[in-house]
DNA sequence: AAACGCCGTTAACATTTGTTAACATTTATT
DNA sequence: AATAAATGTTAACAAATGTTAACGGCGTTT
């Protein structure tokens, strides 16, 4: 997978805190940069940019609103977290106005600040599983592209194939509802929109057939299963 | 500008401050619909979508947490901010591993939850994207210019073939619709010009063509998408 | 003024795709 | 077994879109 580390730009000027952090994010994975004060912040972000920013609001020099809008101002889309002693809901309001993304009142956890730091990095989704490519029985499914491959080569879906799939890939092996799957899709799930889907599962039932490990099940009077 | 409201569900069984959270929201411009469990929002979600969602951890029938697995599960992709009178550093980072996107702990400023709801929906920084050059693939679009450049070269671009790409490039992965584009850029979206921008979408493609990691999507009975 | 090239539009034809109809089959119920 | 409802399957159809070429306005060049 020959993944990247995510640089972290690190500004915090009490040092026993600054440390404290620099290794546990170290340790986490983070490729951390550590600097003191806003302008010495400034300047490492010229220099070498960074994936995120987590820095405190008080600081020398330059405090960290100043910092925020200056980055701003350059062109910088990193997402930015504060973490503050400061705990007034206007310093909070402040914080989002000049641009940034989350706020974090210390004392905090180092957990809670690595998951907020995860959650801008838009890495949440764990659980959401990778829906890049789904695996059915001997098939490859790549929503984005609506194709679907397999030994005997590609098959390219029309939009409404790879919709309906997709919603039985993420429910694999447990029923999706009739009446769930025509709301999101159709908008209502009236008798000739039902109608219509039966003959998506049977056009994508066609597509699936080399595959006898694979079926999609009718659940009479309920809905759909993906089965394999 | 003709801003739509932006849908707000709000999920909170504590009567008393969803009645005071729902004015609040509302009063600030927020279309909030209100339910009192997990399962009235998960039909809730089914019937009529939102921009967002705001939920309790801790209520009857179903759990906040499980409320946003099973949206997750149904392909919901909206904003999730937790409410929670629990503060116990797992809590929050339960809360973000099973997809939520933000975590408050009661008892909350009210302007903070609002900022933070904001802050989910883009709407914070006024960073203006530079708009001179865009990177599509292996592409570089110059707006002003008219003029994409590759490896192989730039070929310059008519200017409707500029402003349908400029518009496509904002919305960068998203659908654009061809109504809105219409329009805007033909002032109205009669069905000839309709005809037009499928000429000049196909002219695009060919433009474009050297890249496979770009597509221009249609998005039947919608829109366009530039997907790369 | 004539010739030319650029460009948006329109036309004509091809292709894709969601829907509907028609008929077959399965399943549950009586 | 008889019946009705639900679902499977296939084909036909109409709408939307893709694609290419031709047209005609318009400014520029010769």
């Amino acid at each position: 997978m020959n993944e990247k580390k995510t640089n972290l730009l690190l500004v915090e000027d009490e040092l026993m805190l600054a440390e404290i952090l620099t290794d546990t994010l170290t340790d986490k994975g983070f490729n951390v940069r550590t600097v003191y004060d806003g302008l010495s912040a400034l300047e490492a972000w010229r220099k070498e940019r960074a994936d995120v920013i987590v820095t405190d609001v008080m600081m020398p020099k330059m405090d960290g609103y100043s910092l925020v809008k200056a980055l701003r101002r350059e062109g910088c889309t990193a997402p930015i977290l504060f973490l503050t002693a400061r705990s007034a809901t206007e310093d909070v309001v402040n914080g989002f106005e000049v641009g940034g993304n989350d706020f974090l009142r210390k004392p905090f956890a180092i957990d809670e600040l690595i998951v907020r730091v995860n959650s801008l990095l838009g890495r949440t989704q764990s659980i959401v599983p990778n829906e890049n490519v789904f695996n059915i029985g001997r098939f490859e499914f790549y929503p984005a592209e609506s194709k679907i491959s397999s030994a005997k080569g590609n098959v390219s879906l029309s939009a409404r194939e790879a919709q309906v799939l997709l919603r039985l890939c993420r429910n694999m092996n447990q029923t999706v509802e009739t009446e769930s799957l025509l709301r999101e899709l159709w908008g209502d799930d009236s008798f000739y929109n039902l109608r219509s889907l039966n003959v998506f599962v049977s056009r994508l039932r066609r597509h699936l057939e080399e595959d006898e490990s694979v079926e999609i099940v009718n659940i009479r009077g309920v809905g759909y299963k993906l089965r394999c």
